[in-house]
DNA sequence: TCAATATGACAACAAAAGGTGTCTTATTAC
DNA sequence: GTAATAAGACACCTTTTGTTGTCATATTGA
């Protein structure tokens, strides 16, 4: 298994807002272990491992042990999958401003 | 209940690739009933509908009955917040390229 | 060596998601 | 008016999620 096979959809992965936060937690301080993450949630330290382990699925974390402990880096770029899917409606809500736009002048 | 309100978070909605494929039908034809939507899927009708209950939810396809069947056309606007969402990640990928291509440099 | 720490591996469980099928109602075509 | 069509509303079922709790194991510090 490479590094760029996912077991996992990157959609799916980023759906739970639980997992959104453990990928801003990794961007701002660059390597941190389970239990330095779970500080940040109100559930158990099992469940922050489940979730870490769906993000690993995706290959958006990259997991790590040293010593005692398991430290968790971001990986971001599976993410690209997903602008580039998104990048393609981008054309369908600017236009829909550029209509709106149009109507607001007419009202002047 | 406003146009912006959301019931179910787009990231969530976004996450089953038969809705991404719901939302592609749509961007391609502007309007389409149930029942047409229904011909591109193995699964049946009660769960195409489903699905698009959930988008609806999501605020990101808009309904509207005409005679005896419902029409669905895309609002691809709650899109927008993905985007800006994963944008922020952009830098981190592009670093990553970015070093990647130091390394193959060196091997020169 | 021994206690504390960090985590993995499971088992268990409630809730949600994805699907099917059936029945009913509204609309249209003939 | 009657048959066919489109869709909503449910009931029902299976699988997946999200979470907790417990037990076992590896590592570290004193």
């Amino acid at each position: 298994m490479n590094e760029n096979s996912q077991l996992r959809d990157v959609y799916d992965a980023v759906a739970d807002p639980t997992r959104r936060k453990l990928l801003q937690l990794l961007a701002d301080v660059e390597e941190l272990p389970l239990h330095e993450l779970t500080v940040h949630f109100q559930m158990g330290r099992t469940a922050v491992s489940k979730h870490l382990a769906i993000l690993k699925e995706a290959n958006l974390v990259i997991a790590r042990r040293v010593g005692r402990e398991t430290r968790y880096r971001l990986n971001a770029t599976p993410l690209k999958e997903i602008q580039d899917w998104v990048s393609y409606y981008e054309g369908f809500w600017k236009e829909r401003m550029v209509k709106l736009n149009l109507i607001l002048e007419e009202k002047k």
